[in-house]
DNA sequence: TGTACTTCGTTAGGAAGTTAACTAACGAAG
DNA sequence: CTTCGTTAGTTAACTTCCTAACGAAGTACA
């Protein structure tokens, strides 16, 4: 056993190479660290006398000698995230190369029960690295400890009520949920490849997921991209309202237009969007209508977007907004108003929050293993 | 004299950090690069034998031995930044510490010949590093060269009238005049030591520098920042309409509502932003009202911005924008609206442009020394 | 089944930078 | 005027990583 469990730099790089790839060779790794071969040589030694890696195989694909291949070893550990919704609390355990290990799901109240299941189904003796917790709040850094706080007070009730579930000494991050759900889209999404985006949600809130270089951008209250408090209505003779920007072009909105222009001959109205939009794909007017409309006004909110932040592209998300069906309507209207950026639909859909929040909780899990690693004893 | 010009890595990251400061001890050098003595007494070594730093006085103030005193050397060359305004031109030459060498200034007709004259000011035998040109235009990547163009036609033939007077062979970066601005409020104006805010510049046009990390974001067209595309007038029975929002809290509009506001009571109706923000402050009903409608205006403008961004603080700037008559106004409609958000008034005025875009030229005339050093002959 | 070719991994030597210790220079106190 | 504390700069040993060359282990082909 080592008595100094410190890593030296090089096998921290390689470490971290080898977490985002899964799986590699030597060469492989040499190349993506930016390191020569001799250096990975004694890295890879470093990390396997370490149990940060493991020979998994060989590959023996081409021509030449066949390559040992590495993947993450046992003492790498493990990441929890947990999607605290307003309805469904989703958790996922994931390794540091993000392989999936431990899923559970329920309602908000069973969010309890269901982080302790998810935390059971973990491998024995992989070290836990850090929990991410997604919440539909504004996150600000808590003033003592480095930890973080729900900024307002709407979901910071779950939030303690979860805590009570996890285990004690595990650096526990907070953050917003709309910016998980970018850097769903931004790994595994509709923005893969992409440095540079918008995440646009827009369901019973709004909000806009900011991704620029790769990084989420947070703003200084860790309220950039709360766009609910877009000014609004904003015209010569009007004064804007906190929040009336929401209301009016939320989901609730959406179904509250729809029960008012709805008439007798267009059969019963409907009560969710999935109906909306179904009815809008069948050809009825009125709900075709009612879908035109909510594509100009998330079309002016993309425009809202793109003219402060030019980001090139913006996903579309949430229950009302990621429907492909909204797509031409608000490119028209972004068109109009504003700079050539793309426009296109999540794919990553409603797991994109704990999606997200592993991602995250992965970055910062190799994090504390490269950096940990470096604390003089 | 070396036949090989080559910097090796740490002498760039001693000449990057002295061109910062200006200049510097051997120990402030380490401390800021972050490198050891040894290894800073090599760098400095190697840069005085290439001219790029002299060894210029010694600190004779606390106990202990004096240490000498390094600047930088006639090698390291000058850069040029110009300001391309509507009305008048701006030239500057800097060192690569920001020290000013020349200046000069002309209508916008005489730009070329306020270019040749700074440029005869600088010292003969500095090479010239880069030139900066600010335009108020958006620019983007040119697609050949990788130089840059005005995206729009607006500032296209003012700047090729301009460029006949710049020397060949020296690269040429061209830069929307408000994200100078903002760059110049960064490093000597009101966002001094600040990592991220917002310049909002309100004048004949709107538009915002968004500096993030130290970092100007440009966005995907370079249009990052350009507020007269947000979507304006912004209600459920009204349909936005480009460029609507300049027309309605630029400048010209102001005027315009002094004019139609006025009564003969009054006075004579002032016909500058100057003589109006005057008569307010001596208590003038009639004009006290409109720098008060003008204030919230902009106050929304900022709510806008801090919606998407976040930013913490807001700069304001321009010709209607920077009288701190304004501050009350624009902070209490701030505050109504969005979150908790500094809001001052620019301090560089006028030459902010200028003195933004050398800051750029600076930057970027020092990556050129310890770059283009590392060029394989 | 050799032989040639290709790729993997290790060994050896050198370049660059760090820490530690030592010498040099300067001010203040006795 | 000497001595002491403090800070600047240099020298030496050690660490880390790179390049270059070589041996090892595969595949392709006659």
């Amino acid at each position: 056993m080592a008595e100094t469990p410190r890593l030296t730099e090089s096998a921290s790089a390689v470490f971290a190479v080898l977490a985002q790839a899964g799986s590699a060779t030597r060469p492989q790794l040499a190349s993506l660290a930016g390191l020569s071969k001799p250096t990975v040589s004694s890295a890879v030694a470093e990390l396997e006398a370490a149990r940060l890696a493991t020979h998994s195989g060989t590959a023996s694909g081409g021509t030449g000698r066949s390559a040992a291949v590495y993947g993450l070893g046992p003492a790498s550990g493990a990441v929890l995230a947990v999607d605290l919704g307003p309805a469904r609390t989703l958790v996922r355990g994931c390794a540091l190369d993000g392989t999936l290990l431990a899923e559970a799901t329920g309602t908000r109240e069973e969010a309890v029960e269901a982080v302790r299941e998810a935390l059971d189904a973990l491998p024995v003796g992989a070290p836990l690295r850090t929990i991410v917790v997604a919440v539909g709040d504004v996150t600000a850094p808590d003033g003592a400890g480095g930890g973080m706080r729900p900024a307002t007070a709407k979901a910071g009730p779950v939030f303690d009520a979860v805590s009570v579930a996890l285990p004690p000494g595990v650096p526990v991050h907070l953050e917003n949920n709309v910016n998980c759900a970018a850097l769903a889209e931004l790994h595994e999404g509709a923005a893969l490849g992409r440095r540079t985006f918008g995440y646009l949600r827009i369901g019973v809130g709004i909000g806009l997921g900011i991704v620029i270089g790769g990084q989420v951008l947070r703003g200084a209250n860790g309220a950039a991209g709360e766009l609910a408090r877009l000014p609004y209505p904003w015209d010569d003779d009007r004064e804007p309202r906190q929040e009336a920007l929401e209301e009016y072009v939320g989901a609730h909105s959406l179904l509250r237009r729809a029960a008012a222009a709805w008439r007798d001959a267009d059969g019963p109205c409907p009560d969710s969007a999935d109906q909306l939009f179904a009815l809008a794909a069948e050809g009825r007017e009125t709900a075709g209508a009612l879908v035109a409309r909510h594509a100009a006004d998330v079309g002016r909110l993309a425009a809202a977007v793109a003219a402060v932040l030019d980001p090139g592209l913006i996903v579309l998300g949430g229950s009302t907004g990621a429907y492909p069906q909204l797509l031409p309507g608000v490119r028209a209207e972004l068109g109009r108003l504003s700079w050539p950026t793309e426009v296109v639909s999540s794919t990553v859909g409603d797991r994109g929050t704990v999606v997200g929040a592993a991602r995250l909780a992965v970055a910062r899990g190799v994090q504390t293993v490269t950096e940990a690693a470096w604390v003089k004893d």
